[in-house]
DNA sequence: CTTCTTTCTTAAACTACTTCATATTTATTG
DNA sequence: CAATAAATATGAAGTAGTTTAAGAAAGAAG
């Protein structure tokens, strides 16, 4: 069963006894995705946050201009939903769609508060992702400020070397910050230099 | 007792009897910081989280080619950390400076780990105020991706007015990720419509 | 295997924003 | 309140990245 991954992931940030595993555990659903399939829609609420047990998810909106902007990938073990929405149940204005065919483990908002109202450790356990989530985002908006398309590029190959070759390029210039015609140019560069 | 701000603070979130409420406002010192002064700096691990009671800071790196880019601003009632070197406990990467006058109200990593350790309010607390920020820098990251620098400029004037007073043009030029040049030029072409 | 669609590539023209350099205004300090 | 430093303004030249357009390659679907 998948969710000994979840409890495999849980278990890196708090430790749970039987009980408490189960409890927790029982709370997520299992879900199956085909690829291209959207899972959240701008205007509807996100009414789950999702583990992503097998596959790949792309977040992202589409501005005024008609252009799409990547916010976040997930693969195996990240965290998909479009979380303003989510904290707030409030319409979504992501799209999330998935890359691949794929499986979810989804909680429902409800379910997480009661997880996190009726035990100190599954409210630390939700503390800390979301520290971590700050955290991340803050490396990456510095990152962003600070250095050129193609660095951003090379940051993303070095780091998260797994995701570039499950992601479309155009998706990718996208959560970069870039076209997909300049991403375009730059791999080409940089092939031709090695 | 400028603890009276913290405690209206944390109401907002969780409800606490008086001796919760004693004991969280325990666990923070007010520290004054004159203009100018730096609060944190680059491999110095971040040893306390600050609300700020009155006055303002600027969290920002400086990039290779010796330019300024500023993550965040804080003004009262806002934290400020570099929150990176905080949560993990390792040396920061940012400069924290002091824009006026201020006085803060910190606590340390290790107290703050104990209140949430000892009480599941606090740790909820903790938890929802990372979930609002992360919420907050992931349309942050969006909004920065979808919209050119004037509009960005225009976005903060509307939903912070009361920080571009505040704050010289050009720490908040390099927030808005132009240079402090551009900022001016935007300006000005803005005073001249209207 | 063929057709249709989606994604990627390449090149030339363009533009939003930067850089550099200098002048002006506004703060800070003795 | 001078004197000096720091921040802002402005213009001209430059560039990183975009736009547009068209073709090539790769994927999906029958």
């Amino acid at each position: 069963m998948s969710k000994e991954q979840l409890i495999g992931y849980v278990r890196n940030f708090v430790s749970l006894d039987d009980i408490e595993t189960e409890q927790f555990a029982s709370c997520f659903e299992e879900v199956k995705v085909k690829k291209r399939q959207f899972i959240v829609q701008p205007n509807f609420t996100n009414k789950h946050r999702a583990l992503v047990v097998k596959g790949a998810f792309r977040s992202y909106t589409i501005a005024i201009d008609g252009k799409e902007h990547t916010l976040q990938f997930a693969i195996e073990n990240w965290w998909v939903s479009d979380f303003n929405s989510y904290i707030h149940q409030h319409p979504a204005t992501l799209f999330i769609v998935a890359l691949e065919d794929s499986t979810l483990l989804q909680i429902e908002f409800d379910k997480e508060q009661e997880l996190k109202r009726t035990n100190h450790k599954f409210e630390t356990f939700f503390r800390i992702i979301a520290e971590r989530g700050l955290a991340f985002e803050h490396r990456r908006i510095l990152f962003n400020l600070t250095h050129s398309a193609e660095t951003r590029y090379e940051n993303f190959l070095l780091n998260y070397p797994n995701f570039v070759e499950r992601v479309p390029q155009y998706a990718l210039a996208s959560y970069l910050g870039m076209t997909t015609e300049f991403l375009s140019r730059i791999r080409n560069r940089r092939a031709k230099k090695s």
